[in-house]
DNA sequence: TAAACTAGTTTATAATATAAACTAAATTTT
DNA sequence: AAAATTTAGTTTATATTATAAACTAGTTTA
């Protein structure tokens, strides 16, 4: 009936995090805090799990002398965005 | 952009509470825990975050002797888990 | 009448989310 | 050119949550 919730996933943050990362091919650490309007500690943190997840892949650069922090969505990630989404239907759907 | 989630209803049991009550017009505890397949502990205290919150209504009888709690949504809940589905969308609609 | 079962609640613990505090370097101001 | 401010994060501490374990209270069955 209730398929399980991907707990990696079933956060506000995170989830927002995908959500941004499926439209496109990559972004900006900065970029991120803006448009979920997080703290950038909790955005590092829950960047951090998603890497850990292996959900996206993170890399660090520089850009203009400042450091940059480039994330994608991997597709491993991919993958469990549209699970999770099917899953959801389980709960919001079909009402 | 991203309009927060509703912390009552962002947990995957309570969210599988409100779900099976949307469709009923009441449900027996013991249901809600079949369906759900969480533990009564876990299913006692949920139920009365969504109580406290007025999302839902419990009404305790007696059935054959043996206690039986009864729950329905309330029309505050089922506004808040509308209002909830519709956040949801800016995050997994529209990919 | 003892054991097992029903229908829960309370409590303890583990996991989570989040903000506050911090690091390190670059830039701007005075 | 030192001090203050800004950028771009990370680490750590705390408060909240979810969950299971333990418990309560009564009922049924052997």
């Amino acid at each position: 009936m209730f398929k399980d919730l991907d707990p990696i996933l079933h956060s506000q943050l995170r989830l927002a995090v995908m959500s941004l990362l499926v439209g496109v091919k990559e972004a900006e650490f900065t970029f991120l805090k803006e448009k979920t309007n997080a703290s950038a500690g909790n955005l590092s943190v829950q960047v951090q799990k998603l890497r850990e997840a292996e959900y996206i892949e993170v890399e660090k650069k520089f850009k203009n002398n400042y450091p940059q922090t480039i994330c994608r969505i991997t597709p491993k990630g991919l993958d469990a965005f549209e699970t999770y989404v099917k899953a959801l239907q389980d709960y919001v759907g079909r009402q």
